[in-house]
DNA sequence: GCGCGTTACTAAAGCGTGTTAGTTGTGAAG
DNA sequence: CTTCACAACTAACACGCTTTAGTAACGCGC
């Protein structure tokens, strides 16, 4: 309580040394001869005294924050259902701590994305940023690119430069659907996870039509309906999806927790997974395994993404460019028991 | 990319006026007498040249960081699995925005928790911490008491006066198994949320006991199972209660996300839910209305807690005292399909 | 014309660190 | 005995802002 802070000159008057010195030694400085016994004279005062750096003069001085920011773009409702979230924490968090960095997270009103970006980028509160799912019609994407804070996208912007790491959304779609089809459906319905202008809804739903296509099969429109993340939004497309008669024998639903809702209508229409319809996933979110019954999906490794997003982060934040624009994950598919063979 | 970044000097110089005027003039500093032609040259000046304040230089200078930390002390493995987290950034995140503060998120590996509470309060990177599920047997939380930073702990401490937000857990769980009794179950088994070590697990046993002794039936400590926060936990405490044979019509798992385990567990075992066995869960989380059947459950409102968290903290921070150090909000039993009249 | 309060501003001293340029003392080479 | 490199430090400026103490100008009553 009435104990002042602890500054660098305490330090500097407790070793009798120099306020320099006393930075010199604490933070290693290569290159410069300071003698072991003033050394560990600056250390023991250090020590005594339980000497803190103040972050914020350090910031100030070094002109780096020492932290990376977290940005979605993404409305409150959609934040808060978001199931990959914490895994995504984790996986910036474990490298941050190894870094010792720190982690802003901001969350940006659709509309409101020029100032946020710019003021986060020019306050310096961070040195880097991550953008979580950003739409692909943000204009504020635009002027990111010009200013000067290094950013990782995570999910691929197709019409920008920026860095990214991402799963390659078609191929994993295609695979997924594939196997639908080895298992002798060929009247596919599709629910993709969010609307097109979201980047992974088109490209998962364009490996839906590959697939189709290289079975010799023409994709029809009726068939294909587009979620809004949640739950809710699966149960209203399948409804949808049921009120036109047309006959499909089994689903891909580009989000699991999508699925969820999807599967809660089909309860309601009184048909049963997989016996009357066969039900594909993707996310493999933390519940399709406990699901009634488990969810097959394909498995997006949510937590390595992030891991990855932040070394590259780390990698721009240290000046070097990386050839490799883009990181690619791979996905896998995780068989359990909503498709039957046909 | 070549543009340097603008300073209050910068605008300073193209207004006419000292760095002085700039500061009181954008920072509306009350009090003080400018003339209006003045302030809309500074205001023109900034707009003009884009100027946004360095934050880390106004921190050093304000003495106040502008940023409020949540800390997590829990393993990696279970805030990937945490189901509230993103409800809980929501709920920070919107205060924190209208407050035009900054959200820093920081996990503790357990065993070391003494330096980093000590490290973020010193070195000034936040003025106010929130602290989320923490251990009861948290040594650390003593040493807590005495460091000079704002805290609110999000789930209560028994043993503390540290200021928190929580709901009544006791009364929560007493109110689920009485809507059990009142359906006429008699034979209620229960599976806690977490080991009796996290708070909330063990007042949540004590809400159990409460409803059954007040019915006038002896809790039957064989059939009370302790989990782990995660469903795997729950098939296994399931598991168990189903090997030991006895008998039980209905069972009160303290968390949602634990009976999803223990719902896969009753099916493998060919029980019906609600017709074999009725289920009750606490929290609702978003997958629980989805869940099949319908899970019936208590709601706890996580985005609110997070919210009035939040106010609080920055009642303290403003450096009032409420005296009501223990905020309680109200859980409300959601009622669905997993429950049947006996 | 003088004293005085008020308006409208500014100079300069912090905030706590990092870092550059420079100073001192010492031993060895010439 | 000088010269010079080098080890071992330090003085002082920079970072960009807030804020206190102070100054200049102005109107006003007498």
């Amino acid at each position: 309580m009435s104990e002042k802070r602890v500054t660098s000159q305490d330090v500097a008057d407790l070793a009798g040394v120099s306020r320099t010195t006393v930075s010199l030694v604490l933070n290693n400085v290569e290159g410069i001869n300071i003698s072991p016994g003033t050394r560990k004279k600056v250390r023991d005062a250090a020590d005594k005294l339980g000497y803190i750096p103040n972050a914020t003069a350090q910031a100030l001085a070094t002109r780096r924050a020492k932290a990376i920011g977290l940005v979605m773009t993404r409305s409150p409702h959609h934040i808060a259902s978001d199931t990959f979230l914490p895994q995504i924490l984790v996986g910036l968090l474990d490298v941050v701590r190894q870094h010792k960095l720190r982690l802003l997270i901001e969350s940006v009103e659709v509309g409101h994305q020029d100032r946020v970006y710019l003021e986060l980028a020019r306050a310096k509160h961070i040195d880097g940023m991550i953008l979580l799912t950003p739409r692909i019609d943000d204009a504020a994407l635009k002027r990111l690119e010009e200013v000067d804070i290094p950013t990782v996208v995570m999910g691929k912007l197709t019409d920008s430069n920026l860095f990214s790491v991402d799963v390659d959304n078609q191929l994993a779609a295609r695979k997924a659907v594939e196997y639908l089809l080895e298992l002798g459906h060929t009247r596919i319905a599709c629910i993709s996870n969010a609307p097109p202008s979201y980047s992974a809804a088109p490209e998962r739903v364009l490996g839906y039509k590959d697939a189709l296509l290289e079975a010799g099969i023409i994709p029809d429109d009726d068939l294909l309906q587009y979620a809004d993340f949640d739950p809710q939004s699966g149960f209203d497309c399948m409804k949808t999806l049921l009120a036109l008669g047309k006959e499909f024998t089994a689903v891909f639903v580009a989000s699991d927790n999508v699925a969820m809702g999807v599967k809660s209508a089909l309860r309601e229409a009184g048909m049963r997974i997989p016996d009357d319809i066969s039900i594909m996933g993707f996310d493999d979110i933390p519940w399709a395994q406990y699901s009634d019954p488990p969810l097959t999906t394909i498995r997006l490794p949510a937590q390595e993404l992030a891991h990855e997003a932040c070394l590259l982060l780390l990698d721009l934040m240290k000046g070097s460019e990386p050839e490799n624009r883009n990181l690619v994950l791979d996905t896998e598919l995780v068989e359990r028991q909503s498709c039957r063979k046909l």
